[in-house]
DNA sequence: ATGGCTATATGTTATAGA
């Protein structure tokens, strides 16, 4: 089963980009964010053309996430868990049924930027209620993949000029270790079990030439619960997409699981 | 170069992103 996540910065905006990289990716699974639409606008039958069972969480203008799936998707959830006033579209589950049973979340986590300041607040409470949900989760003992846009730059190796980073909310000790706080909890980052050397991105910015320059940093990741993570057989950035035409300032990542 | 580009809808400017 091959789950791919991608912040494809707008659906009507990239739908042309997002269906080439289906055709030529061949995921089972797509967990898509910053879709920027709402449900009703968002192009089904594009995708149900190419045999992808549809699930959206948008909202106006901004933020929103869905997934795409070959495999049926059941027990649907929109919204993350633990605050029924959050109105931000950021967090939707779904169980995909291939051989095995996989417990799947896409994710597009709060930029927090100003930090410090309220928004910087909120990615730091969300990233607690996700933390929340995501041991609740692991207690199913169910395989659960966490996909996504974290906007958490891991480590200095995950950016090229982590320099440039240090006062950001993408990459400031809390935010680290808010991140680490999920991951102890019993997950695997899935790209960085693989690949232990610095210079793989998935995002660069469009301004100041940052792809040409190759100014990029990793911030869209896999965290597997242990049942996940012993089914892993791949992990892959597809760098190609950011060179392709209109592209999105994110690439895709993907798993392949034996499941 | 102290936000330089892109997308959306609030729409010929503001807001958000990272």
């Amino acid at each position: 089963m091959k789950i791919a996540t991608f912040n494809i910065n707008g659906i009507k905006a990239r739908a042309e980009a997002l269906l080439a990289w289906l055709d030529a990716a061949q995921p089972d699974v797509a967990l898509l964010q910053e879709i920027k639409s709402v449900d009703e606008s968002f192009p089904v039958e594009l995708f149900a053309d190419r045999g992808f069972n549809v699930e959206t969480h948008g909202q106006k203008g901004f933020n929103g996430v869905a997934v795409l799936s070959k495999l049926p998707l059941e027990d649907v959830v929109r919204g993350l868990p633990g605050d029924d006033g959050d109105e931000q579209a950021r967090w939707i589950e779904a169980t995909v049924v291939g051989k095995t049973a996989v417990r799947l979340c896409g994710l597009y986590l709060p930029n927090g930027n100003p930090a410090p300041g309220p928004k910087y607040d909120y990615k730091l409470a969300w990233m607690a209620r996700m933390a929340t949900r995501a041991k609740s989760l692991l207690e199913t003992e169910m395989p659960v993949v966490l996909g996504g846009d974290y906007n958490i730059i891991p480590q200095s190796e995950d950016a090229a000029s982590p320099e440039t980073w240090v006062d950001d909310a993408l990459f400031r000790p809390e935010s680290r270790a808010a991140f680490r706080r999920i991951v102890n909890l019993g997950y695997t980052e899935a790209f960085r079990a693989r690949e232990p050397r610095p210079g793989h991105y998935s995002f660069w910015d469009y301004q100041a030439g940052a792809w040409q320059r190759n100014n990029g940093i990793r911030i869209d990741h896999f965290l597997l619960s242990p049942q996940a993570a012993d089914l892993m057989t791949d992990v892959q950035i597809d760098k190609k997409v950011r060179a392709g035409v209109k592209p999105s300032d994110h690439v895709p990542v993907w798993v392949a699981l034996d499941a």
